[in-house]
DNA sequence: AAAACATATTGACAAGCTTCAATATGTGTG
DNA sequence: CACACATATTGAAGCTTGTCAATATGTTTT
């Protein structure tokens, strides 16, 4: 399953601003409601919702709807699956020198 | 060594846009001197020397000088490193419940 | 059904990023 | 030393992203 580097790109977006990765220091001791991530972080309501988004987006987390709460967590498979490209995206085969050499 | 929450984002901004990700690519079959990635990228040469900034200072593709030519290319510490800040940051402990339970 | 609550969406503004043309720096060559 | 060449830096324009106030949507409670 290849992925384009547009949606490699979504991927690492997610850890591409200090307050989600911040969002994701939150999310380590477990599943989290909006409530208690808003309360941690420094940031509007809006702001965060916003973030909660592109970190969803990004595969790396996910919701969960229960009533009117909405509880966020790391996700297991999405954040093997980010490990998996970046190690694919950064291996180097070797298979030739640059012809300025 | 632990790191900023700002330091993890200059690491992972290397994969946020599509060029750079397609640098990597070019650069996965081994070093490469910029003349070669400018020729298969389709950018002018200050917009390629702007992007081979970023990926260096994130640490994952280091830079050589040899005579007036600059070779670059994926670094195995840099990606190594990257690869573990993935994993610490999206580890989960799972320590507690979220109050709102 | 209305009120209270939690989260999402919209619209606007500011900050940051990508890009290029022009120029600067540094290296080898005649 | 002057010239050609490879790469880096600067400055400006356009696009994208982060942020907030205001508002909308959906859920529970009274």
């Amino acid at each position: 399953m290849e992925l384009t580097n547009k949606q490699i790109t979504v991927i690492f977006k997610a850890l591409c601003d200090e307050n989600r990765v911040q969002i994701f220091r939150l999310l380590q001791n477990g599943e989290k409601c909006a409530c208690k991530l808003l309360e941690a972080m420094q940031c509007t309501q809006p702001t965060l919702s916003h973030h909660m988004k592109i970190l969803c987006d990004s595969g790396l987390v996910v919701g969960r709807k229960e009533g009117k709460w909405m509880y966020y967590s790391i996700s297991p498979e999405g954040t093997e699956k980010a490990v998996n490209v970046l190690r694919e995206l950064t291996k180097v085969s070797d298979s030739g020198e640059c012809c300025c050499k």
